[in-house]
DNA sequence: TATTCTTATTGACCGGTGTTCAATAAAACT
DNA sequence: AGTTTTATTGAACACCGGTCAATAAGAATA
């Protein structure tokens, strides 16, 4: 049997999230094995399973932490000067669009994955990022608007991201149409 | 090795299908193996390739029919008597969500999956049904939308239709959510 | 320093996946 | 009866996530 690594090679949680994250975000969740990881850190796959539970848990790990980005970018949108409170809203839809898009196979787990492994480690995360998103519009909202008209809202720009993931198409690419989807949603809520 | 199948119980495509139909639409195209629909059907999974080249084109086969199912229900709605166009604008949009939630495992596919086999075979069914779909919201409208308006129209409901799906929510529980949606996304059209 | 204990790593192994293909037997044709 | 076509089998391949006994490196202790 080949020896174990010695202390200055040693696993670190730190070193498989970085390989991890740059592996997930390139390829996604389902297409990344655990093996596959292992082979760039240069080490077994059992011996992530001695940092993680498992791939989902490893997993959870890198999209907490683009969760606390997103609802980090919505306040820093709330709390932007010299702009009106309807350039906010807008500002807080294409944002959300743009961090979507940008992410997007850490999108598809946040807000769209099916895998019940995955899905029970994720716990609030998602219903945390979309009830800041919630208060933030009914508070910019020039009228009082209904609740289900603030999940439509969201449910519109959620289906943007994930038809745009789907087509693998970047934001860059659809800037325009972005644009013009957020306004279309901002009609219906006015 | 135990002899091939006489005459009468021989494998025919359709017979692959109708077991292959119940199962996708039970568990879902990742969850189904070539190996479980052989044991239901009760022969060796590799007959299956015989019929069909591989696992994603077994898949098409089906898929292909729920499209044309869901041109027909449009076609349907379009045609019906006694309805004011603003009714059959609902309609539409409602009866989408509808065919969506009932048959959320195929829709995963039809609309929303990566799987690059799987969507090489899919070829133009979606881009078809949007067009149909497209078409009708035009000549439905009371006044003159913009094209992109009725894509954002369509993303809305594709919104819908994902996000209940990861919830694995039926139609029913959401009937009530489903029409105040559509009202959400017709309100914006006008 | 010698010994024990803890810790991190390895890799064989399990049961699963989609897919391929040589062997083969049933049916059809000559 | 003999040949050809056709449909089926199941072993084999290369993967997958996950488990775990064996083991070696490093730390702690006597």
């Amino acid at each position: 049997m080949t020896p174990r690594k010695s202390a200055q090679d040693e696993l670190t949680k730190d070193a498989i999230i970085d390989v991890a994250r740059d592996l997930f975000v390139a390829e996604g969740y389902d297409s990344i094995s655990m093996r596959k990881i292992a082979k760039v850190l240069q080490c077994s796959h059992g011996a992530i399973y001695y940092h993680f539970k498992n791939k989902a848990e490893l997993f959870y790990e890198i999209i907490n932490h683009d969760f606390q980005q997103l609802n980090q970018e919505l306040e820093d949108t709330i709390n932007e000067n010299q702009i009106s409170n309807e350039e906010k809203l807008f500002l807080i839809l294409y944002r959300f669009i743009k961090f979507g898009l940008t992410h997007q196979n850490h999108y598809e787990v946040m807000f769209l994955i099916k895998d019940d492994e995955v899905k029970s480690y994720l716990a609030n995360g998602p219903y945390v990022s979309y009830q800041r998103f919630a208060e933030a519009i009914a508070k910019l909202s020039p009228k009082q608007v209904h609740m289900k008209d603030i999940w439509s809202l969201f449910i519109g720009l959620h289906g943007f991201v994930t038809h745009y993931s789907r087509t693998e198409t970047t934001f860059e690419e659809v800037e325009d149409l972005v644009k013009s989807h957020c306004q279309f949603l901002l009609k219906a809520l006015s």
